[in-house]
DNA sequence: TCAAGAAGAAAAATCGATTTTGCAGGTTAG
DNA sequence: CTAACCTGCAAAATCGATTTTTCTTCTTGA
């Protein structure tokens, strides 16, 4: 019979053999692993790589080359539990396959990277009730912080997650009594801007195809009467029509107000797929675009320049609205005291294409 | 002077409060604290709250009443640190604004969703050196698995990353050497089916504006040659141009085809942009589409139905990429040994509109 | 009646870090 | 020559859970 004899130290490496290789199916490299052959403890292993407390040259320089060579990564849980911070927003949106909620989350991602962020996406559907649910799981994730484009039709959630401390910016759509900062589009600024460029183009029968009658169409609406008004323009309600911008209802919008006599000279709508929809409308009428009808939209999407008639649109900034909010959430992250609830709304820019170039 | 009595219950309490709310800024409350009142253990509550093990019926009602009561919410760092499972999935993009990857990271999203994941998005913007410093985060934040649209020149990165036992799927990209299981678009297809359809049209003299020499574009020029071959059409080099996507590129790249003698009856083109800006240059060269010309594109961009012409395009099913990608994933998480590595190249379906029906 | 088994819950170990406290050994000041 | 003070590092406590082991009680069957 064969008798192996094992030192103590030899038991000690196979009881961590047995316990990091054999039993664990993974094995990542610890800070133990590294203090282990060097015979300094995790603690000054864990000091080293963050550059913190006193450590000698020759110490510091072991355990770097140790890590390396182990190809050691921290674990950011193990961090995150003791420090309870986790370097992770969450990103709750309705849906970031339309292109505003995306350009928001780029410019939301971009803002934290450099402090070392992640950003945690997670999108609703128009759906509180699934809105609850997500927010309620980025917050047992233990996000240091919240971007909200919320749906939701009163305060509770928002003040639940506000009470356990977690800082919160909601986006787009504001919520009446949430004690949060918000960042949004000027969507009346927007209206009057859009309004405007149309009187200064010389229209005097200027229509509208608006959204649905609440919160951004709603305000863009009450933009373009407020240009209207100040010029002394009639404000008729003949040449307010609804559109939904799902499918093409801005094409049978138009062709509604083409029927409408005098035609109106120019059309203000209230985003740039129902204003693609009027354009076919007009063009199929035998109208010509500026000349007899001119059309400005409203958000920029990123083919407006391209079609038939390039489009003169308002563009919201929408890449504005993400860093601010970024910006104002990272405030309240690094902040002791909470800072100001700021409400901020994004200065839109007229972007002037042929549609109105008279 | 005064003096206060306190017993040793009071001075736990108190040492108690100390530690909870006068030391921590925040005070979320923990298994302990439900457990404290009902004088159990941490253990008969966390297991009452997974459902798990035997625990009387009385016992369990009192521990999620006083859940509810305290408004307790699982922490799940503390819990990823022993489970080792995040339940988190990382995907890394070169950039999610752009329509193709929004819809596939909102794919990957729902598909994940009711296993209980989410996803950290990361997007590198083509800059492979940012694509490892992001792809060595999600790693550090210990994602259970990675998606990746990589642009990686090599399999370094990637063999580091399965090194780490971490499941990747790549997706619209495959690198070469890399283990890992594909999901991408079947861009030889995607040509073949736009020719083929063109040819049905009764086209004869096809031309292709094709995109970069490399990648996706070659793979679309391909099937666009084997599909002219099959029929034995001439395949002409003058009739195939190049087009960037960038900017209004498909409109210069078809006015140099319009002056080829004679002009085509039918473009294929590389991509949906491409053929809007190609459906420009042929309408202010006064030729009718399709009558004259028709024209196909590829992807299904949102708008491409909105445009003056609406677009026969090849829809390159997007949603299907990032959902099998997701799908393969959360196998390959869940199980035991390594699953066989599987390459997935989706069947594309043509989208017929007015832009080719004759 | 007593051993065997099961049910319910507590105790202890663990996950991989950070933070706080303690403790040598060497240096400086009085 | 001793008190005071650094420097550099180790030991122990902690974060908030899960997993494994152990320990009571009660049943139950032979």
């Amino acid at each position: 019979m064969l008798h192996f004899i094992f030192s103590a130290a030899d038991k000690a490496a196979f009881a961590l053999i047995q316990h990091r290789c054999v039993i664990l199916p993974r094995m990542p490299v610890t800070m133990l692993d590294i203090a282990k052959g060097l015979n300094v403890s995790v603690v000054t292993v864990s000091k080293v790589l963050r550059n913190k407390g006193k450590i000698s040259v020759a110490t510091r320089k072991r355990v770097l080359q140790r890590a390396k060579e182990l190809n050691y990564h921290t674990n950011w849980i193990a961090r995150s539990l003791v420090t309870r911070r986790t370097f992770t927003i969450g990103l709750l949106l309705p849906d970031f396959t339309h292109p505003f909620f995306a350009e928001i989350a780029k410019a939301v991602a971009e803002t934290v990277r450099p402090q070392g962020y992640h950003v945690i996406i997670s999108y609703f559907e128009e759906d509180p009730e699934l809105e609850k649910n997500e927010s309620d799981s980025l917050m047992a994730r233990q996000v240091d912080g919240l971007i909200a484009a919320s749906a939701q039709s009163n305060s509770n959630l928002f003040e639940n997650i506000l009470a356990r401390k977690v800082p919160v910016v909601l986006i787009d759509r504001p919520i009446a009594g949430v004690q949060a900062s918000f960042v949004g589009a000027d969507n009346e600024a927007i209206g009057k801007l859009a309004t405007n460029h149309l009187i200064a183009q010389g229209c005097t029968r200027i229509a509208h195809l608006r959204g649905p009658k609440i919160g951004i169409a709603a305000a863009r609406l009450a933009g373009y009467r407020h240009a209207l008004q100040k010029h002394d323009l009639p404000l008729l309600p003949r040449y307010v029509v609804g559109a939904r911008y799902v499918d093409s209802t801005g094409y049978t919008a138009m062709r509604k107000l083409l029927q409408q006599e005098p035609v109106p000279d120019g059309v203000f709508c209230y985003n740039d797929p129902v204003a693609i929809g009027a354009i076919k409308a007009i063009s199929e009428a035998g109208l010509r675009i500026p000349h007899d009808i001119a059309v400005v939209g409203a958000g920029n999407v990123h083919y407006s320049d391209m079609l038939a008639v390039p489009l003169t649109t308002v563009d919201q900034c929408t890449g504005q609205i993400g860093k601010q909010a970024a910006e104002l959430l990272m405030e309240q992250i690094g902040a002791k005291r909470k800072p100001r609830i700021k409400k901020i709304l994004i200065t839109p820019k007229l972007v002037v294409r042929q549609s109105t170039r008279r």
